[in-house]
DNA sequence: AACGACCTTGAATCATACA
DNA sequence: GTGTATGATTCAAGGTCGT
């Protein structure tokens, strides 16, 4: 049997496959890529080229039924490359999509109808939009992303310590301000002609990136353009697989990439979660002799006590149990971690027991 | 002919309709609203019980009317709305929907499937919404409307003019910065529960209605609840028509709208005084470029220095965190504002970083 | 009266490793 | 696959109460 051209190993990465979108990705292995990032046309220019079932041509788009065929031939292409790109993700990866009112409504719902789950949905918050110059409706100020989970119930990246870093050390939010792509980042033809019509800004995309893949993970962009996808994921030391028709866009963005340098490891490594640090079992305490059993423990608001046994269970008024468990009884939460509950006395002193399981993290990381 | 009941004449001004919105809409004639607000059920899907990190409750959206058995019921429910809506708005009228990602896609896609004409979508961004709590995801801190006229090329209602001197004498924006409904405004039960879950700030519709109506015209809410569009619409001098099929429902929104007072000058609109400057994450200098991750901040004293991080976190000798963090260790101060102490290197000269957010706010100020 | 400490709350698709 | 035990996790407003 011929698999080789569909083995991970075979991945054609930080590569730009020449083609479409549905064609290049179809010949990809299933389960293989970490996010796809896909900014797709925002109406594909059907006036014209469109053909009714009888085959008789749609020469204007000025009636309902026309309307209705125009957007059907929208949702026939957007759920043919999600399709495509929901096969070749793996169990656990993600997708972002970006649009704007034309589309970004049939792209949301198409996802929701292929299976996929939404996660979040993102305002790109233009600080410097193109007004409306005749002052007939808003300033059209921002665009809209939505990620969204390969299906329910799966799991996804998501660097959350990383992104409240980013935001001054308070959750990030679903609205992010960021300038449109101009002055020297917006690339330009011999002709001093932008290059792409719609490029997007590196900002979004290094926040798109940093947000949901690892070091090392695979990002796809079908539809590449002049490359920014490649580009940020090269600089954050991830690896990109894009995919572009258009011969002028994939040299640009072939250049384009050759000139980035990825940032080195110690400025990659971004703020951890806590959930990652490896787990302590509370009688490993008793086990080392930083606590005794039989020694008491108060809890830190000073309303109960506790005694440790020789098991590394605490025993209360009538209660029995984990840390976690007989913290919970006792204040009738449905749930209490145990680590940050609890304290015991030295010198006189209340001591949090969460200080000697960091004490003892702190020695594994030494060795 | 017997046209009685449906001439304009016969419209049950200023009355809430008891019933299934689509019934009571079946019963309007053709072309005789002028504008649409519709906020309709979200099918938010919720799955467990969610607490706060203090282990509190989250009281969340359960009621029976945000139950739909799966995306096709909800779509022909959708459908369904919408027709009759089309149905009897004038032919220059126009339609509000507000949603949030997990319907608002769905009503878009339809009401451009049954030929309303998209002309912004506009994103109400909460000063103060809910965090998420188990950091899983981005805080989900906006909502989405859609604005849309009757059919392509219709004409519609924009008080340009006016939502301009709202907006301090520059264009309005497509996104719309507005706290959520809390305070005295939230209409609490004798037990002092919200009178209903998802009650709408009296300043959305304010500017909605003020934006895309005239003085007179007949403003329908298909979806009434405790009648925020009503007693806005009083108070701005239009006649407004609601349906509510719960009884609670329409019983607060009568007492609330008997007390409205038309032309009341009350402080509806959020209170246009001058911001502070605005916040600037030091992240946003990486993610823009200006500062490259693994690039060396210099202390203006000359005696640190630290490396840049994608995350917008310093690591310098055993310590890492923010420029303050970071700043304050190596001082051994209690804080310190890293925007002043620290610099980079540009041509061989040092640069502090507090240029560079200066930057940023110049251009936010732009515009 | 003014201020500060503390408490409550909001349209939410909100966990995961291990046995 | 399922069940159980561990244990990670919040921001801005507004209201209440005590000094």
């Amino acid at each position: 049997m011929m698999t080789t051209t569909k083995s991970a190993s075979a991945l054609p990465l930080n590569t730009i496959l020449d083609g479409d979108c549905v064609a290049e990705m179809a010949k990809l292995p299933d389960g293989s890529v970490d996010l796809i990032f896909a900014d797709p046309p925002y109406n594909l220019q059907l006036k014209g080229e469109l053909h009714r079932p009888d085959n008789s041509r749609v020469d204007a788009v000025d009636d309902a039924w026309d309307q209705f065929s125009s957007f059907e031939a929208y949702d026939r292409f957007t759920s043919a490359w999600l399709a495509e790109a929901k096969r070749i993700l793996k169990p656990d990866g993600a997708i972002w999509v970006i649009g704007s009112y034309h589309n970004v409504f049939r792209l949301g719902a198409e996802l929701q109808n292929q299976g996929f789950w939404i996660l979040n949905d993102v305002v790109w918050r233009k600080s410097n939009p193109m007004p409306n110059f005749r002052g007939k409706r808003l300033t059209n100020a921002h665009e809209t992303l939505i990620w969204a989970s390969r299906s329910e119930g799966a799991k996804y990246t998501f660097n959350y310590e990383a992104l409240k870093a980013l935001n001054e050390g308070v959750q990030m939010r679903s609205d992010w301000v960021l300038p449109i792509c101009t002055g020297h980042e917006r690339i330009k033809g011999a002709d001093g002609a932008k290059a792409h019509p719609t490029q997007k800004p590196e900002a979004l995309l290094h926040r798109v990136i940093l947000a949901t893949t690892q070091v090392g993970d695979v990002v796809l962009d079908p539809f590449f353009g002049t490359g920014t996808t490649g580009a940020v994921a090269k600089m954050l030391g991830r690896d990109f697989i894009g995919i572009e028709r258009e011969a002028t866009y994939r040299e640009v963005a072939k250049t384009r990439i050759a000139k980035i340098r990825k940032f080195d490891r110690q400025a990659l490594e971004v703020t951890a979660s806590k959930r990652a640090e490896p787990r302590v079992p509370f009688g490993q305490l008793i086990e080392r002799g930083m606590l005794r059993p039989g020694e008491e423990l108060w809890s830190l608001n000073g309303r109960h006590k506790a005694k440790v046994r020789a098991d590394g269970t605490l025993i209360g008024d009538d209660i029995k149990g984990s840390i976690h468990q007989v913290g919970a009884a006792l204040e009738g939460a449905p749930s209490c971690n145990g680590w940050t509950y609890w304290a015991f006395k030295r010198d006189g002193k209340m001591v949090p027991i969460d200080l000697l399981r960091q004490q003892i993290r702190a020695e594994m990381h030494a060795h």
